[in-house]
DNA sequence: GCAAATTAGATTGTGTACAATTTAATTACA
DNA sequence: TGTAATTAAATTGTACACAATCTAATTTGC
């Protein structure tokens, strides 16, 4: 009596191709990351402060899908190298803010070319591109609801 | 003269998404795998196994996309738990074997049942699903060949 | 045949990720 | 109003992930 164990391969998976496509993809920016001094998660974090300038850790975590136990170590790194500065907020001692520096804004201007440069080395249609978007963003919000 | 930053909006990017749905997707997995002691990253491994019962590091790398600093380790986790032997191939000392245990096959009948288990907490229809399949493998493809 | 180049894996160091716990501040509510 | 529950960050411990380097074995090319 054999079992069935397709369901086992690695071929037949989705979350496989998911997790290496992510890997390798974030990979790619690291050539143009080290230039500015950022890795990739500290780039996505600058990139939510280059849109709002300041923000507490939690609505910070909330953008990115990262803990605190991720963002503390993190934001001592950007503060550390002078993009942001953390401080508790007076209404709430509990919270922190994290707001941008002159550096760190400074900071936009030099990368303000990677996505296109990044862009370059992934090779994907502008619809397959559009239909992964779509298709990602489903995913992520039907898993928030739980 | 204002500049434009659009291209650093997070919700512009490509790379934001896909790297936060595959975390939040592998995450899924880890109520189902703590129950057969395996992390994420040692299941993909196991799986290989599963199918080819051995394999060097070298290509098993090559089909996690994950290189000998991340398996060493994982593969001495993975022995240490009696999933899987390492041994250097006679014929070329440079090359570790890694085989599969008779546990380490036995894991797999408690593991047949995982792909399901996670399925139902993503939420994604069949068309979708192979959608992203189709277009993820593509981006593997075509950085793979650079 | 042998030195140079290549290859496979291991090691080191840095930076995530995240579960679980802890601490301190705030809020709920009996 | 005072205690219990909740909340926000920080901390701790484990496990990747990968660049860079190292070591030992094998292959190349003369």
């Amino acid at each position: 009596m054999e079992q069935d164990f397709d369901a086992l391969k690695l071929e037949n998976q989705l979350c496989f191709p998911l997790y290496a496509a992510a890997k390798e993809v974030v990979k790619k920016y690291n050539p143009f990351l080290s230039e500015i001094d950022l890795t990739y998660t500290q780039y996505i974090a600058m990139m939510v402060l280059w849109d709002k300038q300041e923000i507490s850790v939690k609505e910070l975590g909330e953008h990115l899908y990262l803990d605190s136990g991720t963002l503390t170590p993190l934001l001592k790194a950007l503060e550390k190298k002078g993009f942001v500065t953390r401080q508790r907020s007076e209404a709430d001692e509990r919270v922190l803010i994290v707001k941008i520096t002159d550096d760190g804004l400074k900071l936009r201007e030099k990368a303000v070319s990677i996505p296109e440069q990044v862009g370059s080395c992934v090779k994907i249609n502008s619809d397959d591109a559009k239909e992964l978007y779509r298709i990602l963003y489903k995913i992520l919000g039907g898993l928030k609801n739980e």
